[in-house]
DNA sequence: CTGAAAGCGCTTACAG
DNA sequence: CTGAAAGCGCTTACAG
């Protein structure tokens, strides 16, 4: 007799304990309509056999497990593991499952794994640099809520910060403790770019009265060392800089190093004001100044959303997470 | 007319287009065997009802989709989320998908969570607390990798890691720079609880000459303001410590704080080394040497693991991850 | 190239 | 309290 490979169905149950299909439905979902003799010689003999009703074979005649993608740019990005939580934990309050996938920025297998959840899932949340047509071609009907989207730049469903918010914030912030000569450090590529964040910086900078030339905007890639090359190089070039604005706290990180390494007091002389909130700005010395985005909040609404999409919930929230200014340490 | 809320099936597809169910199966599986007029129609219906073949009909007639389960305590802790990012990847590699789920260190939920991934999933791998006996009880014959666990220990699956052997590389270090009064900080609880850590450190203090009365052992949580005060603590009650020891980068990060807030210069008049290796080690001042475990072969090997219990691979691999000493730093 | 039949493993009425 | 029948939505041989 060759080693078992085949799992055990519902009709080997049913014959093991000498009853029909049906009743080992019954003991197995705990109906009632059972003696409790043949309930316990279903069960031993499942138990026996370790039977599983296949979720396939149930998922198909009952139509009510939910299970939602998430879809993350990468989870060892320190901005992810908190919203992801948020997701999980909102969805297993509903009794959902929660199928996570991550595109390592990779725009192409993006669509990729794009297609692999709509096969799999009921829903998808996610970062998804795609637009409108393409995401639609690839989900095909699926219900899709966009994170940190604003709602009518998209005709899925959407949950957006408030960065404009968050950017006047900080730099108010700054402005009221006394700084003219403020760098923000992270706007994403070159001037002819779309880049929201540059352009709410700049907006502000002009509402507050400030002088565009001595607020440079410095491009920088999201990690701790380009936040201190970047840093390093607005310092040089434009020495009367007496804050940073960085548009992600590991950016920020980078730019508190080097500012000490150029000699700076931070924040006597140059203050540093990170954006994201993320633990790890507790950590460093000073402790980072920083535009915190509640992003359980972000998950939350964002799982909400997709109930609502769902059908099962109508109850209407506005899909924006405003974020709020921390003050910490180091401006 | 009210608006649609049924999904379409198949049958829908199929009349909608005028052909068989088998007819649209093949178009939308990329069969041969189809006129490329018929496919083309078949696909213009399917796209225009937002058809999406039902996963469990799918998954009922050819078995060959592959999830796994993946239970952490918390996907905030910093801990996992490489080790997540890990599975993740190696699992995508496979063509596997992945549920995550987190009990948040609730002991009773666990198994809870291990019931509903238990219906859902083809695999489990995770931390869990629970005996063999107990879990068993709810995984009904359902593959099991445990993480951080001795294989020896457990009749599942298991990946361990080889905390005696960080334990004594850290020590070594420690005690090669002369220090011979080194405080652990972060036993789990009272003397009497079996605690794995614990009992290495004083076998590594034994092994090495090292007098186990300047060698005390402090209890800790797992976080920076209990690293804090369990330093502090240990920094008053035995003032001629030279080292800590802590037992995960979180403490020891705590520690590095406590001891600069006592007066110490870190590593000068104390040293301190962690575990972990998380990469928010790189960020604090000084950048904390620790000993680094990794947590991405970590969920390599699970997977692999899984695999083979699947069996769908037969290459062995020692399930053991051995640490090693990063010296940066604070000690 | 296309369709009629059977079956994947369950649950849900419906009889008895 | 228990079982025979039908059906969930697909795919896989098998005819034609």
């Amino acid at each position: 007799m060759t080693a078992e490979r085949r799992r055990a169905t519902i009709e080997d149950v049913a014959s093991s304990a000498g009853v029909s299909r049906q009743t080992v439905s019954r003991a197995m979902n705990g109906k009632g309509e059972i003696s409790p003799a043949t309930r316990d010689r279903v069960l031993d003999a499942a138990r026996r056999l370790n039977y599983r009703p296949s979720r396939f074979a149930r998922g198909l005649v009952r139509q009510q497990v939910t299970t939602i993608g998430l879809l993350v740019t990468d989870l060892a990005n320190p901005y992810f593991p908190q919203l992801a939580s948020a997701v999980l934990a909102t969805a297993e309050q509903r009794g959902w499952q929660v199928v996570v996938s991550a595109t390592h920025g990779d725009a192409d297998r993006e669509l990729d794994l794009v297609d692999n959840l709509a096969d799999q899932v009921d829903a998808l949340v996610g970062y998804l640099a795609a637009d409108d047509d393409a995401i639609a071609e690839h989900v095909r009907g699926l219900p899709v809520v966009l994170l940190q989207r604003d709602p009518d730049s998209t005709r899925f469903g959407a949950v957006a910060i408030d960065l404009e918010s968050g950017t006047r914030q900080a730099v108010e912030h700054l402005v009221g403790a006394g700084h003219r000569d403020i760098a923000m450090l992270g706007s994403e590529g070159p001037d002819d770019v779309a880049d929201v964040r540059r352009d709410a910086f700049r907006a502000v900078v002009r509402e507050l009265g400030l002088d565009p030339a001595r607020c440079p905007v410095h491009p920088c890639a999201q990690s701790v060392p380009d936040g201190e090359r970047a840093a390093a190089a607005v310092l040089t070039a434009y020495p009367e800089t007496t804050a940073l604005f960085a548009y992600s706290d590991l950016i920020a990180v980078g730019a508190i190093r080097a500012a000490v390494r150029e000699g700076r007091q931070v924040p006597g002389s140059c203050a540093v004001v990170g954006f994201d909130g993320l633990p790890l700005g507790e950590l460093v010395t000073p402790a980072l100044t920083t535009v915190h985005i509640d992003t359980w909040r972000l998950g939350e609404l964002a799982v909400d959303q997709v109930a609502r999409q769902l059908g099962e919930d109508n109850s209407g929230a506005a899909a924006v997470v405003v974020p709020r200014l921390l003050v910490r340490g180091s401006g």
